[in-house]
RNA sequence: GGGGCGGUAGCUCAGCCGGUCAGAGCAGUGGACUCAUAAUCCAUCGGUCACGGGUUCAAGUCCCGUCCGCCCUACCA
Protein backbone atom coordinates (compact mmCIF):
# COMPACT_ATOMS: atom_id res chain seq x y z
CA UNK A 1 0.00 0.00 0.00
CA UNK A 2 2.52 2.62 1.12
CA UNK A 3 6.22 0.89 -0.31
CA UNK A 4 8.69 2.93 -1.46
CA UNK A 5 6.96 6.14 -2.12
CA UNK A 6 8.37 9.51 -1.17
CA UNK A 7 7.02 11.18 2.21
CA UNK A 8 8.69 14.46 2.77
CA UNK A 9 7.67 16.61 5.68
CA UNK A 10 8.40 19.51 6.98
CA UNK A 11 8.15 22.18 10.32
CA UNK A 12 8.39 25.45 10.90
CA UNK A 13 12.10 26.39 11.42
CA UNK A 14 12.45 28.40 14.67
CA UNK A 15 13.31 31.82 14.99
CA UNK A 16 16.75 31.59 17.31
CA UNK A 17 15.74 34.62 19.48
CA UNK A 18 12.39 33.21 20.76
CA UNK A 19 12.59 31.11 23.83
CA UNK A 20 10.99 27.56 23.13
CA UNK A 21 7.85 26.30 24.47
CA UNK A 22 5.07 23.91 24.45
CA UNK A 23 3.56 25.24 21.38
CA UNK A 24 7.34 25.07 19.28
CA UNK A 25 7.54 21.92 20.87
CA UNK A 26 3.79 20.58 19.80
CA UNK A 27 4.42 21.45 15.89
CA UNK A 28 7.57 19.01 16.31
CA UNK A 29 5.65 16.61 17.91
CA UNK A 30 3.03 16.48 14.97
CA UNK A 31 5.30 16.11 12.29
CA UNK A 32 7.93 13.70 13.80
CA UNK A 33 4.44 11.61 14.69
CA UNK A 34 3.08 11.64 10.98
CA UNK A 35 7.06 11.61 9.62
CA UNK A 36 7.42 7.77 12.09
CA UNK A 37 4.23 6.54 10.66
CA UNK A 38 4.99 7.27 7.18
CA UNK A 39 8.40 5.61 7.55
CA UNK A 40 6.95 2.70 9.66
CA UNK A 41 4.87 1.96 6.35
CA UNK A 42 7.51 1.55 4.64
CA UNK A 43 7.84 5.16 2.41
CA UNK A 44 11.08 6.77 1.90
CA UNK A 45 10.49 9.09 4.64
CA UNK A 46 12.38 12.24 4.94
CA UNK A 47 11.37 14.76 7.84
CA UNK A 48 12.97 18.27 8.27
CA UNK A 49 12.95 20.64 10.72
CA UNK A 50 15.86 23.85 11.71
CA UNK A 51 16.52 27.01 12.95
CA UNK A 52 16.29 30.30 11.13
CA UNK A 53 18.91 32.76 12.02
CA UNK A 54 19.15 36.08 9.97
CA UNK A 55 17.34 39.32 10.48
CA UNK A 56 17.06 42.52 12.41
CA UNK A 57 15.94 41.07 15.64
CA UNK A 58 18.87 38.57 15.88
CA UNK A 59 20.88 41.28 14.92
CA UNK A 60 20.43 43.73 17.58
CA UNK A 61 20.34 40.98 20.65
CA UNK A 62 23.37 39.74 19.45
CA UNK A 63 24.95 43.44 19.71
CA UNK A 64 23.42 44.12 22.80
CA UNK A 65 24.99 40.56 24.19
CA UNK A 66 28.28 41.69 22.85
CA UNK A 67 29.29 39.28 20.55
CA UNK A 68 28.56 38.59 16.64
CA UNK A 69 24.97 37.19 15.36
CA UNK A 70 26.63 33.72 13.90
CA UNK A 71 28.10 33.17 17.37
CA UNK A 72 24.61 34.57 19.02
CA UNK A 73 22.70 32.03 16.77
CA UNK A 74 25.25 29.34 17.44
CA UNK A 75 24.77 29.78 20.90
CA UNK A 76 20.91 29.31 20.98
CA UNK A 77 20.61 26.72 18.59
CA UNK A 78 23.11 24.64 20.71
CA UNK A 79 21.78 25.46 24.06
CA UNK A 80 18.14 25.85 22.98
CA UNK A 81 16.45 24.68 19.84
CA UNK A 82 18.16 21.24 19.84
CA UNK A 83 17.91 20.38 22.77
CA UNK A 84 14.39 21.05 21.92
CA UNK A 85 13.92 18.20 20.07
CA UNK A 86 15.69 15.82 22.52
CA UNK A 87 13.74 16.70 24.90
CA UNK A 88 10.31 15.30 22.95
CA UNK A 89 12.23 12.74 21.19
CA UNK A 90 11.90 14.29 17.52
CA UNK A 91 13.20 11.77 15.72
CA UNK A 92 14.20 14.44 12.46
CA UNK A 93 16.40 13.23 9.33
CA UNK A 94 17.71 16.95 9.09
CA UNK A 95 18.38 20.12 10.48
CA UNK A 96 19.00 22.87 8.84
CA UNK A 97 20.35 26.25 9.68
CA UNK A 98 19.43 29.82 6.99
CA UNK A 99 23.35 30.88 8.21
CA UNK A 100 24.67 27.47 6.06
CA UNK A 101 26.25 27.68 2.62
CA UNK A 102 23.89 24.86 1.51
CA UNK A 103 21.18 27.12 2.10
CA UNK A 104 22.50 30.70 1.74
CA UNK A 105 23.94 29.68 -1.89
CA UNK A 106 21.14 28.35 -3.20
CA UNK A 107 18.59 30.88 -1.66
CA UNK A 108 21.03 33.63 -4.04
CA UNK A 109 20.65 31.03 -7.44
CA UNK A 110 17.07 30.95 -6.57
CA UNK A 111 16.54 35.25 -5.94
CA UNK A 112 18.71 35.20 -9.01
CA UNK A 113 16.31 33.15 -11.16
CA UNK A 114 13.49 35.31 -10.57
CA UNK A 115 15.20 38.42 -10.71
CA UNK A 116 16.60 37.26 -14.40
CA UNK A 117 13.28 35.82 -15.43
CA UNK A 118 11.59 39.17 -14.23
CA UNK A 119 9.60 38.22 -11.22
CA UNK A 120 11.41 40.70 -9.32
CA UNK A 121 11.56 44.39 -9.59
CA UNK A 122 12.76 47.58 -7.82
CA UNK A 123 10.13 49.64 -5.83
CA UNK A 124 9.77 52.11 -2.92
CA UNK A 125 8.77 50.26 0.54
CA UNK A 126 6.98 53.68 2.30
CA UNK A 127 5.88 53.01 5.97
CA UNK A 128 5.97 54.76 9.01
CA UNK A 129 9.30 54.38 11.02
CA UNK A 130 10.03 55.03 15.12
CA UNK A 131 13.04 56.15 15.59
CA UNK A 132 13.00 54.56 19.15
CA UNK A 133 12.08 51.03 18.47
CA UNK A 134 14.44 51.03 14.94
CA UNK A 135 12.01 49.68 12.87
CA UNK A 136 8.91 50.15 10.78
CA UNK A 137 5.36 50.12 12.53
CA UNK A 138 2.51 48.79 11.35
CA UNK A 139 -0.73 50.82 11.92
CA UNK A 140 -2.30 48.86 13.87
CA UNK A 141 0.90 49.46 16.38
CA UNK A 142 0.02 53.13 16.38
CA UNK A 143 -2.20 55.13 18.26
CA UNK A 144 -3.06 58.95 17.97
CA UNK A 145 -1.09 61.00 19.99
CA UNK A 146 -1.90 63.42 22.70
CA UNK A 147 -1.24 66.45 24.14
CA UNK A 148 1.86 68.25 22.43
CA UNK A 149 1.23 65.46 19.38
CA UNK A 150 -2.50 65.86 19.29
CA UNK A 151 -3.73 65.37 15.90
CA UNK A 152 -0.59 63.02 14.75
CA UNK A 153 0.34 59.36 14.68
CA UNK A 154 2.90 57.72 17.55
CA UNK A 155 4.18 54.55 18.39
CA UNK A 156 2.43 53.02 21.10
CA UNK A 157 5.98 51.87 22.89
CA UNK A 158 7.39 55.24 22.54
CA UNK A 159 4.19 57.52 22.18
CA UNK A 160 6.40 60.01 19.84
CA UNK A 161 5.27 60.31 16.86
CA UNK A 162 6.36 58.28 13.73
CA UNK A 163 7.63 59.22 10.84
CA UNK A 164 6.98 58.27 6.93
CA UNK A 165 9.93 56.59 5.28
CA UNK A 166 10.68 56.04 1.54
CA UNK A 167 13.00 53.02 1.05
CA UNK A 168 14.70 51.57 -1.80
CA UNK A 169 13.28 47.66 -2.07
CA UNK A 170 13.22 44.78 -4.15
CA UNK A 171 9.94 43.50 -4.76
CA UNK A 172 8.36 40.05 -5.82
CA UNK A 173 5.50 39.86 -7.76
CA UNK A 174 3.27 37.95 -5.38
CA UNK A 175 0.16 39.33 -7.45
CA UNK A 176 0.95 37.79 -10.51
CA UNK A 177 0.21 34.36 -9.45
CA UNK A 178 -3.60 35.51 -7.47
CA UNK A 179 -5.19 33.49 -10.57
CA UNK A 180 -3.05 30.74 -10.67
CA UNK A 181 -2.85 30.58 -7.25
CA UNK A 182 -6.90 30.19 -6.64
CA UNK A 183 -6.87 27.24 -9.84
CA UNK A 184 -4.31 25.61 -7.81
CA UNK A 185 -7.04 25.98 -4.52
CA UNK A 186 -10.05 24.75 -6.48
CA UNK A 187 -8.03 22.13 -8.45
CA UNK A 188 -6.53 20.59 -4.81
CA UNK A 189 -9.31 20.84 -2.53
CA UNK A 190 -6.66 19.61 0.43
CA UNK A 191 -3.41 21.84 -0.54
CA UNK A 192 -4.45 24.09 2.63
CA UNK A 193 -5.75 22.12 5.42
CA UNK A 194 -8.24 21.75 7.58
CA UNK A 195 -10.82 23.34 5.81
CA UNK A 196 -11.20 26.36 7.82
CA UNK A 197 -7.56 27.25 6.92
CA UNK A 198 -8.58 26.59 3.41
CA UNK A 199 -11.57 29.50 3.48
CA UNK A 200 -9.48 31.67 5.20
CA UNK A 201 -6.53 31.61 2.49
CA UNK A 202 -9.37 31.69 -0.12
CA UNK A 203 -10.54 35.13 1.70
CA UNK A 204 -7.08 36.46 1.15
CA UNK A 205 -5.98 35.82 -2.06
CA UNK A 206 -9.79 36.53 -3.37
CA UNK A 207 -9.62 39.92 -1.99
CA UNK A 208 -6.04 40.78 -3.84
CA UNK A 209 -2.42 40.27 -2.90
CA UNK A 210 -0.22 43.36 -2.65
CA UNK A 211 3.71 42.41 -3.73
CA UNK A 212 6.49 41.56 -1.23
CA UNK A 213 8.91 43.30 -0.43
CA UNK A 214 11.91 40.93 0.11
CA UNK A 215 14.89 43.12 0.70
CA UNK A 216 16.18 45.09 3.46
CA UNK A 217 19.33 48.15 3.59
CA UNK A 218 19.36 48.85 6.79
CA UNK A 219 20.89 46.61 8.48
CA UNK A 220 23.23 43.89 7.10
CA UNK A 221 23.00 39.99 9.03
CA UNK A 222 20.94 38.25 5.90
CA UNK A 223 21.63 36.71 2.76
CA UNK A 224 22.76 39.28 0.75
CA UNK A 225 20.87 39.94 -2.54
CA UNK A 226 23.32 38.40 -5.66
CA UNK A 227 23.40 41.60 -7.77
CA UNK A 228 22.92 44.40 -5.60
CA UNK A 229 24.99 43.55 -2.41
CA UNK A 230 24.02 46.48 -0.05
CA UNK A 231 20.58 44.51 0.34
CA UNK A 232 20.27 41.49 2.13
CA UNK A 233 16.93 39.18 1.42
CA UNK A 234 13.84 39.38 3.82
CA UNK A 235 13.59 36.92 6.45
CA UNK A 236 10.80 35.59 5.61
CA UNK A 237 12.04 35.03 1.71
CA UNK A 238 15.09 33.35 2.98
CA UNK A 239 13.22 31.40 5.82
CA UNK A 240 11.11 30.05 3.35
CA UNK A 241 13.66 28.31 0.74
CA UNK A 242 14.51 26.11 3.38
CA UNK A 243 12.46 23.89 2.39
CA UNK A 244 13.87 23.10 -0.42
CA UNK A 245 17.75 23.99 -0.28
CA UNK A 246 17.45 21.15 2.75
CA UNK A 247 16.62 19.08 -0.15
CA UNK A 248 19.66 19.64 -2.95
CA UNK A 249 17.78 22.65 -4.61
CA UNK A 250 20.29 23.89 -7.17
CA UNK A 251 22.99 21.83 -6.13
CA UNK A 252 21.93 17.99 -6.02
CA UNK A 253 18.80 17.59 -8.92
CA UNK A 254 18.77 14.18 -8.21
CA UNK A 255 17.73 14.41 -4.60
CA UNK A 256 15.97 17.27 -4.94
CA UNK A 257 13.43 14.80 -7.55
CA UNK A 258 13.55 12.13 -5.15
CA UNK A 259 12.46 14.75 -1.86
CA UNK A 260 10.16 17.57 -3.10
CA UNK A 261 7.76 18.12 -2.87
CA UNK A 262 7.22 18.35 1.04
CA UNK A 263 3.95 18.30 3.14
CA UNK A 264 4.04 21.30 5.37
CA UNK A 265 3.40 21.36 8.87
CA UNK A 266 2.35 25.11 10.14
CA UNK A 267 1.19 26.84 12.56
CA UNK A 268 -2.18 28.51 11.46
CA UNK A 269 -0.68 32.25 12.47
CA UNK A 270 1.87 31.54 9.58
CA UNK A 271 -0.92 30.26 6.96
CA UNK A 272 -0.19 33.15 5.22
CA UNK A 273 3.43 32.77 3.87
CA UNK A 274 3.17 28.99 3.74
CA UNK A 275 -0.21 28.99 1.68
CA UNK A 276 0.00 31.92 -0.14
CA UNK A 277 3.69 33.60 -0.87
CA UNK A 278 4.97 30.30 -0.87
CA UNK A 279 3.86 28.69 -3.68
CA UNK A 280 3.67 31.94 -5.40
CA UNK A 281 7.43 32.05 -5.12
CA UNK A 282 7.64 28.31 -6.44
CA UNK A 283 5.35 29.05 -9.31
CA UNK A 284 7.96 31.79 -10.12
CA UNK A 285 10.95 29.77 -9.96
CA UNK A 286 9.09 26.92 -12.28
CA UNK A 287 8.89 24.34 -9.27
CA UNK A 288 6.23 22.31 -8.36
CA UNK A 289 4.14 23.90 -5.60
CA UNK A 290 4.19 21.65 -2.08
CA UNK A 291 2.31 18.61 -1.55
CA UNK A 292 0.30 20.26 1.32
CA UNK A 293 0.03 22.73 3.99
CA UNK A 294 -1.52 22.20 6.93
CA UNK A 295 -2.53 24.60 9.27
CA UNK A 296 -2.51 23.68 13.41
CA UNK A 297 -4.31 24.96 15.99
CA UNK A 298 -3.33 27.09 19.05
CA UNK A 299 -2.75 25.88 22.51
CA UNK A 300 -4.93 27.99 24.36
CA UNK A 301 -3.97 28.13 28.36
CA UNK A 302 -6.88 30.00 30.02
CA UNK A 303 -9.00 30.66 26.80
CA UNK A 304 -5.98 32.59 25.50
CA UNK A 305 -3.82 31.92 22.91
CA UNK A 306 -0.36 30.65 24.80
CA UNK A 307 2.37 33.90 25.22
CA UNK A 308 5.29 35.02 26.97
CA UNK A 309 4.28 38.32 27.01
CA UNK A 310 1.18 36.99 28.91
CA UNK A 311 3.04 34.43 30.77
CA UNK A 312 1.44 31.81 29.89
CA UNK A 313 4.67 30.22 28.13
CA UNK A 314 5.48 26.78 28.98
CA UNK A 315 9.07 25.16 28.80
CA UNK A 316 8.90 21.63 27.69
CA UNK A 317 10.56 20.87 29.93
CA UNK A 318 8.06 21.64 32.17
CA UNK A 319 6.19 18.36 31.26
CA UNK A 320 8.61 16.20 29.89
CA UNK A 321 10.06 16.38 33.49
CA UNK A 322 7.21 14.93 35.37
CA UNK A 323 5.72 13.17 32.80
CA UNK A 324 8.10 12.20 30.28
CA UNK A 325 8.51 12.76 26.52
CA UNK A 326 5.94 9.62 25.52
CA UNK A 327 2.73 11.44 27.63
CA UNK A 328 3.97 14.61 26.09
CA UNK A 329 3.42 13.84 22.56
CA UNK A 330 0.46 11.54 23.49
CA UNK A 331 -1.23 14.32 25.50
CA UNK A 332 -1.26 16.61 22.84
CA UNK A 333 -1.62 14.72 20.07
CA UNK A 334 -4.83 12.97 21.62
CA UNK A 335 -6.50 15.54 23.18
CA UNK A 336 -6.74 17.71 20.74
CA UNK A 337 -8.21 17.27 17.55
CA UNK A 338 -5.50 17.91 15.05
CA UNK A 339 -6.44 21.58 13.19
CA UNK A 340 -8.08 22.59 15.73
CA UNK A 341 -7.53 24.90 19.04
CA UNK A 342 -6.95 23.18 21.89
CA UNK A 343 -7.15 23.92 25.64
CA UNK A 344 -4.33 22.94 28.03
CA UNK A 345 -4.43 22.49 31.47
CA UNK A 346 -1.95 20.58 33.98
CA UNK A 347 -5.37 19.27 35.69
CA UNK A 348 -6.22 17.72 32.19
CA UNK A 349 -2.73 16.53 31.24
CA UNK A 350 -2.57 14.75 34.48
CA UNK A 351 -5.98 13.16 34.75
CA UNK A 352 -5.25 11.56 30.69
CA UNK A 353 -2.18 10.76 31.95
CA UNK A 354 -3.64 8.50 34.60
CA UNK A 355 -6.38 7.66 33.22
CA UNK A 356 -5.53 6.67 29.60
CA UNK A 357 -1.44 6.36 29.79
CA UNK A 358 -1.31 4.31 33.19
CA UNK A 359 -4.66 2.44 33.76
CA UNK A 360 -5.36 2.33 30.64
CA UNK A 361 -2.41 1.07 28.22
CA UNK A 362 0.09 0.62 30.70
CA UNK A 363 -2.07 -1.32 32.88
CA UNK A 364 -2.93 -3.37 30.22
CA UNK A 365 0.91 -4.46 29.67
CA UNK A 366 1.08 -4.96 32.82
CA UNK A 367 -1.32 -7.42 33.74
CA UNK A 368 -0.88 -9.17 30.39
CA UNK A 369 2.97 -9.95 30.96
CA UNK A 370 2.22 -10.57 34.63
CA UNK A 371 -0.35 -13.57 33.50
CA UNK A 372 1.74 -15.03 31.25
CA UNK A 373 4.50 -14.63 33.76
CA UNK A 374 2.58 -16.44 36.34
CA UNK A 375 0.16 -18.85 34.60
CA UNK A 376 2.93 -20.32 31.83
CA UNK A 377 6.58 -19.48 33.37
CA UNK A 378 6.95 -16.34 31.07
CA UNK A 379 6.79 -18.84 27.98
CA UNK A 380 3.94 -17.12 25.39
CA UNK A 381 1.58 -19.96 25.16
CA UNK A 382 -0.18 -20.58 21.86
CA UNK A 383 -3.90 -20.34 21.22
CA UNK A 384 -6.22 -23.30 20.71
CA UNK A 385 -9.38 -23.40 19.53
CA UNK A 386 -10.82 -19.37 18.91
CA UNK A 387 -14.28 -18.36 20.19
CA UNK A 388 -15.96 -15.33 18.85
CA UNK A 389 -14.23 -13.61 21.97
CA UNK A 390 -11.09 -13.86 20.27
CA UNK A 391 -11.66 -13.26 16.94
CA UNK A 392 -13.18 -10.36 17.82
CA UNK A 393 -9.97 -9.45 19.26
CA UNK A 394 -8.49 -10.04 15.94
CA UNK A 395 -10.76 -8.09 13.78
CA UNK A 396 -10.35 -4.89 15.89
CA UNK A 397 -6.33 -5.41 15.79
CA UNK A 398 -7.36 -5.41 11.77
CA UNK A 399 -9.39 -2.46 11.82
CA UNK A 400 -6.85 -0.97 14.58
CA UNK A 401 -4.05 -1.09 11.96
CA UNK A 402 -6.23 0.23 8.90
CA UNK A 403 -8.36 3.22 10.42
CA UNK A 404 -5.64 4.48 12.29
CA UNK A 405 -2.87 4.18 8.82
CA UNK A 406 -5.97 6.04 7.09
CA UNK A 407 -6.36 8.65 9.47
CA UNK A 408 -2.57 9.59 9.28
CA UNK A 409 -2.82 9.49 5.53
CA UNK A 410 -5.45 12.00 6.00
CA UNK A 411 -3.33 13.74 8.50
CA UNK A 412 -5.88 13.28 11.40
CA UNK A 413 -3.13 12.58 14.01
CA UNK A 414 -5.97 12.00 17.15
CA UNK A 415 -7.85 9.88 14.75
CA UNK A 416 -5.32 7.82 14.35
CA UNK A 417 -4.35 7.42 17.99
CA UNK A 418 -7.94 7.31 18.76
CA UNK A 419 -8.72 4.03 16.50
CA UNK A 420 -5.37 2.29 18.30
CA UNK A 421 -6.56 3.10 21.55
CA UNK A 422 -10.07 1.29 20.63
CA UNK A 423 -7.59 -1.95 20.96
CA UNK A 424 -6.41 -1.37 24.46
CA UNK A 425 -9.81 -0.43 25.76
CA UNK A 426 -11.08 -3.83 23.92
CA UNK A 427 -8.12 -5.90 25.40
CA UNK A 428 -8.80 -4.70 28.62
CA UNK A 429 -12.26 -5.53 28.35
CA UNK A 430 -11.67 -9.29 26.93
CA UNK A 431 -9.99 -9.67 29.97
CA UNK A 432 -12.40 -9.08 32.42
CA UNK A 433 -14.59 -10.99 30.19
CA UNK A 434 -12.35 -14.14 29.82
CA UNK A 435 -11.05 -14.09 33.31
CA UNK A 436 -7.85 -15.92 32.75
CA UNK A 437 -7.26 -15.35 36.20
CA UNK A 438 -10.23 -17.68 37.01
CA UNK A 439 -9.31 -20.31 34.00
CA UNK A 440 -5.76 -20.86 35.82
CA UNK A 441 -7.42 -22.45 38.74
CA UNK A 442 -8.88 -25.32 37.03
CA UNK A 443 -6.19 -27.58 35.23
CA UNK A 444 -9.20 -28.76 33.16
CA UNK A 445 -9.19 -24.97 31.63
CA UNK A 446 -5.78 -24.94 30.67
CA UNK A 447 -6.24 -24.66 27.14
CA UNK A 448 -8.93 -21.82 27.20
CA UNK A 449 -6.32 -20.03 29.53
CA UNK A 450 -3.16 -20.09 27.14
CA UNK A 451 -5.62 -18.99 23.81
CA UNK A 452 -6.99 -16.29 25.93
CA UNK A 453 -3.18 -15.27 27.01
CA UNK A 454 -2.18 -15.78 23.72
CA UNK A 455 -5.15 -13.38 21.95
CA UNK A 456 -3.94 -11.08 24.65
CA UNK A 457 -0.39 -11.45 24.44
CA UNK A 458 -0.94 -10.79 20.36
CA UNK A 459 -3.05 -7.88 20.61
CA UNK A 460 -0.75 -6.07 22.72
CA UNK A 461 2.19 -6.55 20.71
CA UNK A 462 -0.32 -5.26 17.76
CA UNK A 463 -0.59 -2.26 20.08
CA UNK A 464 3.10 -1.40 20.83
CA UNK A 465 3.60 -1.13 17.11
CA UNK A 466 0.17 1.29 16.36
CA UNK A 467 1.44 3.17 19.04
CA UNK A 468 5.28 3.21 18.19
CA UNK A 469 5.15 6.64 16.43
CA UNK A 470 3.48 8.36 19.60
CA UNK A 471 4.86 6.55 22.09
CA UNK A 472 8.71 5.34 21.06
CA UNK A 473 9.87 5.06 24.71
CA UNK A 474 7.31 3.02 26.27
CA UNK A 475 6.74 1.05 23.07
CA UNK A 476 10.51 -0.10 22.82
CA UNK A 477 10.02 -1.69 26.21
CA UNK A 478 6.87 -3.13 25.46
CA UNK A 479 8.40 -4.89 22.83
CA UNK A 480 11.71 -5.88 24.99
CA UNK A 481 9.48 -6.99 27.37
CA UNK A 482 7.12 -9.07 24.77
CA UNK A 483 10.31 -10.92 23.79
CA UNK A 484 9.59 -9.76 20.40
CA UNK A 485 12.42 -9.82 17.65
CA UNK A 486 13.91 -6.65 16.17
CA UNK A 487 13.07 -3.08 17.41
CA UNK A 488 9.48 -1.94 17.38
CA UNK A 489 10.32 0.75 14.99
CA UNK A 490 11.16 -1.50 12.61
CA UNK A 491 7.48 -3.25 12.35
CA UNK A 492 5.74 -2.10 9.40
CA UNK A 493 3.40 -0.07 10.93
CA UNK A 494 0.30 -0.57 8.12
CA UNK A 495 0.30 -4.52 9.00
CA UNK A 496 1.11 -4.25 12.82
CA UNK A 497 -1.71 -6.80 13.30
CA UNK A 498 0.71 -8.97 11.40
CA UNK A 499 3.63 -8.60 13.14
CA UNK A 500 5.70 -11.51 14.33
CA UNK A 501 6.56 -11.58 18.04
CA UNK A 502 8.56 -13.81 20.45
CA UNK A 503 8.37 -16.89 22.48
CA UNK A 504 9.05 -15.77 26.44
CA UNK A 505 8.41 -12.64 27.95
CA UNK A 506 10.62 -10.77 30.42
CA UNK A 507 9.70 -8.58 33.26
CA UNK A 508 7.94 -5.06 32.58
CA UNK A 509 8.73 -1.90 34.86
CA UNK A 510 5.63 0.46 34.87
CA UNK A 511 5.28 2.42 31.58
CA UNK A 512 3.39 5.19 32.69
CA UNK A 513 4.32 5.12 36.58
CA UNK A 514 1.97 6.81 39.00
CA UNK A 515 3.09 10.76 39.12
CA UNK A 516 2.30 12.62 42.60
CA UNK A 517 -0.14 15.02 42.20
CA UNK A 518 1.93 18.27 40.12
CA UNK A 519 0.79 21.31 40.73
C1' G B 1 -13.30 49.35 10.84
C1' G B 2 -12.91 44.65 7.86
C1' G B 3 -12.35 39.27 8.17
C1' G B 4 -11.98 34.21 10.36
C1' C B 5 -13.14 30.80 14.13
C1' G B 6 -15.89 29.46 18.36
C1' G B 7 -20.06 29.69 22.28
C1' U B 8 -23.51 21.69 22.87
C1' A B 9 -23.85 17.77 29.93
C1' G B 10 -19.46 19.96 36.14
C1' C B 11 -14.74 19.74 32.61
C1' U B 12 -12.60 18.91 27.50
C1' C B 13 -14.95 18.25 23.13
C1' A B 14 -17.80 14.98 18.56
C1' G B 15 -21.99 16.14 15.87
C1' C B 16 -20.41 16.20 7.30
C1' C B 17 -24.28 18.40 2.63
C1' G B 18 -31.21 19.90 7.93
C1' G B 19 -35.17 14.55 9.54
C1' U B 20 -33.14 8.35 16.27
C1' C B 21 -28.45 14.46 16.98
C1' A B 22 -29.24 15.31 21.88
C1' G B 23 -23.54 12.17 21.89
C1' A B 24 -18.13 10.62 23.70
C1' G B 25 -14.26 10.79 27.26
C1' C B 26 -13.16 12.49 32.14
C1' A B 27 -15.29 13.69 36.88
C1' G B 28 -19.70 11.99 40.13
C1' U B 29 -22.92 7.78 41.87
C1' G B 30 -24.11 2.33 42.29
C1' G B 31 -22.50 -2.60 41.36
C1' A B 32 -18.97 -6.78 39.64
C1' C B 33 -14.09 -8.64 39.87
C1' U B 34 -8.89 -9.35 41.63
C1' C B 35 -4.44 -10.90 36.68
C1' A B 36 -2.64 -5.74 37.03
C1' U B 37 0.30 0.64 38.15
C1' A B 38 -5.84 0.90 44.84
C1' A B 39 -5.75 -0.89 38.24
C1' U B 40 -10.16 -3.32 35.13
C1' C B 41 -15.40 -4.21 33.68
C1' C B 42 -20.78 -3.06 33.83
C1' A B 43 -24.68 0.29 34.94
C1' U B 44 -26.19 5.20 36.05
C1' C B 45 -27.01 10.69 37.26
C1' G B 46 -26.43 14.89 34.08
C1' G B 47 -27.81 19.43 28.76
C1' U B 48 -34.06 25.27 27.33
C1' C B 49 -27.49 22.59 21.99
C1' A B 50 -25.29 31.51 23.94
C1' C B 51 -29.84 34.76 22.99
C1' G B 52 -33.91 36.71 19.62
C1' G B 53 -36.29 36.28 15.12
C1' G B 54 -36.97 33.71 10.24
C1' U B 55 -37.12 29.65 6.29
C1' U B 56 -39.13 24.49 6.46
C1' C B 57 -43.62 19.18 7.21
C1' A B 58 -38.83 19.07 10.15
C1' A B 59 -33.00 23.17 12.70
C1' G B 60 -27.22 22.60 17.47
C1' U B 61 -27.44 21.50 11.82
C1' C B 62 -29.66 26.80 6.93
C1' C B 63 -30.70 32.64 6.89
C1' C B 64 -30.82 37.55 9.61
C1' G B 65 -29.76 40.13 14.06
C1' U B 66 -27.74 40.55 19.17
C1' C B 67 -24.33 39.31 23.11
C1' C B 68 -19.70 36.98 24.63
C1' G B 69 -14.62 34.83 23.69
C1' C B 70 -10.26 34.08 20.78
C1' C B 71 -7.44 35.15 16.49
C1' C B 72 -5.99 37.66 11.78
C1' U B 73 -5.72 42.47 9.32
C1' A B 74 -0.20 41.62 4.87
C1' C B 75 6.60 42.42 5.78
C1' C B 76 8.81 40.38 14.02
C1' A B 77 9.18 35.55 12.96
Amino acid sequence: MADGSSFYITTPIFYVNDVPHIGHAYTEVAADVIARWHRQAGEDTWSLTGTDEHGQKILRTATANGVTPQEWADKLVADAWVPLLETVDVANDDFIRTTEPRHEQNVQKFLQKLYDDGHIYTGEYEGYYCVGCEEYKQESELVAGTGEYEGQLVCAIHSKPVELLHEKNYFFRTSAFAERLLALYEERPDFVQPESARNEVLGWVRSGLADLSISRSTFDWGVKVPWDETHVVYVWFDALLNYITAVGYGQDDEEFARRWPAQHIVGKDILRFHAVIWPAMLMAAGLEVPRGVFGHGWLLVGGEKMSKSKLTGIAPEQITDVFGSDAFRYYFLSAISFGQDGSFSWEDLAARYQAELANGFGNLASRVIAMVTRYCEGVVPSAGALTEADLEISAIERRATEDSWAAIERLAVHEAIAAAWELVDALNGYLTAEEPWSLAKDPAKRERLETVLAVAYHGLGTLAVLLSPVLPKATAKLWTALGAPGTVQGQRIDRAHEATLGERVSALEALFPRVEVAE
